[in-house]
DNA sequence: ATATTTGCTAACCAAATGGTTAAACTAAAA
DNA sequence: TTTTAGTTTAACCATTTGGTTAGCAAATAT
């Protein structure tokens, strides 16, 4: 592993855990095990390789996402297999929401940024296929947004607040984990019984 | 107001908008209109100082909580009035969820602290009706916390994250806060939709 | 073989930051 | 009127923090 990965793989750890603000470079030197100047030799400014750790971050969810912002499946299978293709990611990469959310909150201008690349996922397709479903009667009437950030909450959320879920649903990080696991396909069973008609 | 008031709405606002880390000493003194050393003679330390702030935010949002853990109402109401309370309550103090959910990530002990106060809501009560309601045929079999978490997710998530969702969705503010008034009624009918027999 | 670039370190620096102090001001009690 | 207790400020302090510099050693190019 080069040194400039080593750099990054401690930044990811550092900022993850503690965000932008509370990370320090001196930590992030330490985690890499090598001098602090390295970290400026490679990537000159604690904004900028906060900037590189962030958008690997949030490209490597923006993938996940386009399973149901763009693909070909009827809305019954876009929603099963993004519920299920999200969480089983996410799972192995906990920290990734949380952080993301975090930062785009105290960074708004940063959010822009984002997603006007062109990774970024893009919901009006979705939005039109929700509405065709809708006036074939296969779904019931629904704002299509609603709809999105229904599926998006209940997917997300649990990571987004994880301490704030386990503390008040009062279970441990196995228990956790049980619960994501059993939520892959519980998800889409309670939107798709909540919206289908019959 | 008192100079000790003056300084508590400073650093509410301050350590909402950009956390504990972000957060200066000096920057809420400025917001505050008065000296620095003001804010060590009535709180002592920084720690104190947010801590006192965090714990008001919390307890401000606990008692909402309460009314789908603690009230005697049948369940579908209970889902009902908490949605809307929790909406209408949360639409005025936007940066609450956010700023919680963001601390108590960040300072894990801090969450232990805070749910052994008596304040803090249980729900083994809810998970037991829950479970009474289905042997009755009421609602469909689900586990009981799995339907806290959804509908926890639904109603709290767009406060928790409302950069990304904004980006998403690609609303305005406006269109934010539509959607979110809309929310109080829709939240509890898809979720009842969802889990009743019949 | 020599010059040059690249990777790396120790020491250093200026600014920022949380916190302290001593003195001054204010208002109420004695 | 004098004490006394609480309130406020300006100046100061020690430490932390992001960032820089000068130099060294190994690789690369000439």
């Amino acid at each position: 592993m080069t040194t400039e990965e080593k750099i990054f793989q401690a930044a990811q750890k550092i900022f993850e855990k503690k965000g932008y603000a509370g990370a320090r470079m001196q930590e992030i030197a330490n985690e890499a095990g090598i001098n602090k100047a390295m970290l400026h030799y490679f990537f000159r400014s604690k904004e900028q390789l906060f900037e590189a750790v962030f958008l690997n971050a949030f490209y490597k969810i923006a993938p996940k996402m386009n399973i149901i912002f763009m693909s070909e499946m009827s809305l019954f299978d876009k929603i099963r297999s993004f519920t299920d293709e999200y969480i089983s990611f996410i799972v192995h990469n906990q920290y990734l929401p949380a952080f993301i959310i975090q930062e785009m909150n105290n960074n708004p201008d940063f959010v822009q940024k984002v997603l006007q690349n062109e990774n970024a996922p893009k919901p009006t397709v979705l939005f039109k296929q929700i509405e065709t479903e809708i006036a074939q009667g296969i779904i019931k009437p629904i704002n299509p947004k609603q709809l999105l950030l229904n599926i998006f909450s209940m997917t997300v959320f649990p990571f987004a607040a994880p301490m704030l879920v386990k503390g008040l649903l009062q279970i441990s990080q196995e228990e956790f984990n049980t619960l994501m696991h059993e939520r892959k396909t519980l998800i889409a069973e309670q939107i798709i019984n909540a919206i289908k008609n019959e």
